[in-house]
DNA sequence: GATTGAATTTAACATATGTTAAATAATCAT
DNA sequence: ATGATTATTTAACATATGTTAAATTCAATC
């Protein structure tokens, strides 16, 4: 759990009752590369926090599996429109590598911010940011070509070609392998 | 600030001293159609609440104008990429009609969040549901045709078709105005 | 290192959407 | 109502991306 509580400190520092709280509602989990975290149709009651390795959240669309997002080192994941609306998920996490997660139980945490405001504040804090990075993701979306998007993935976020295969990270970019592997050969 | 205080009540209700600051920290706005709410390039300080109107948050790529999204009556309406960065935004906001609205001043209310945990609570649950209705928006620019999403556009949001302009809709929907005729046509 | 299967690229063709320009239609001010 | 402006549609053509299939490269296992 040390690397979860050193990536709490450079979010939002919380006191030693309120981590040990925290930790008191987690548990370490470890998985290969290739199995699901979380199935398609199971109701999201967990925050994963990935210290080692990389996920994907998935779905399929008319028998199309498509790559919603990756997930790396020190970031936290869940399924955002099923944790908080209660209704099962269309979309699977998957560990993409040899993975070593936190799983946090959502359901405690939420009770644990009537005790502990501050961990209200931190975890408000993580999801204020990772709307931010829908929010700037769909603006590429929404109008920048293939090959733009292919750029701005190589500029911004390397880990995703270096360690993640093609054929997950076309459907990320909203185009197909063969698209993809076209805007490749370009240069 | 009537309608203001309703829609938190079905959110989180929040105590009456609650209520009190967060209505001190607040003003109610109004400005006629076509007005920018806040120009681009400001940097945002401002949670608006939409009380009667409609409006767009929108920015400009390569001199084209693109919506980012649409407001209307009981929503929460800011540019996250900067109220939770503090960096200027790329986006401006606009009146699509004449507006009536409250501008509850951010700086202030987050200071309120340490003597009102019940804010934070019901701003957190506020941002969750953006959160949720982007990554919703995400699922729909990734793999949809163009066709598609105007269709669910018309199933779910009516009032956009109702109230607002092709021209924005188009560049919503992540398409020319052209394309969006063309698809108008084919019904 | 040979064999197999998976990942990636290439090719050829199909289709959706973009671009530019002109034609209508709708809206607004006088 | 008239004319002027703005919004929307239509047309013709260009281009990006999709589709299917085959060729190649890569990676794992024996």
């Amino acid at each position: 759990m040390h690397q979860l509580l050193l990536q709490i400190k450079a979010i939002h520092p919380v006191t030693a009752e309120a981590e040990k709280a925290l930790v008191n509602i987690s548990r370490e989990v470890e998985l290969l590369k290739g199995e699901d975290v979380q199935r398609i149709g199971h109701t999201c009651k967990t925050i994963y926090f990935v210290q080692e390795g990389a996920l994907r959240v998935y779905y399929f669309k008319n028998d199309t599996d498509i790559t919603e997002s990756f997930e790396f080192e020190n970031s936290f994941v869940a399924r955002a429109e099923s944790l908080f609306t209660g209704k099962p998920s269309r979309k699977g996490i998957q560990a993409l590598e040899n993975v070593s997660l936190v799983a946090i139980h959502s359901q405690k945490l939420f009770q644990l911010f009537d005790q502990f405001p501050e961990l209200e504040r931190l975890f408000r804090k993580i999801i204020e940011s990772s709307y931010v990075n829908t929010v700037n993701r769909i603006e590429s979306l929404q109008f920048n070509t293939a090959e733009e998007r292919y750029n701005t993935l190589i500029r911004q976020a390397p880990d995703v070609i270096k360690r993640i295969p093609l054929k997950y990270i076309s459907s990320y970019l909203g185009i197909t392998q063969v698209s993809l592997s076209r805007i490749r050969g370009l240069k």
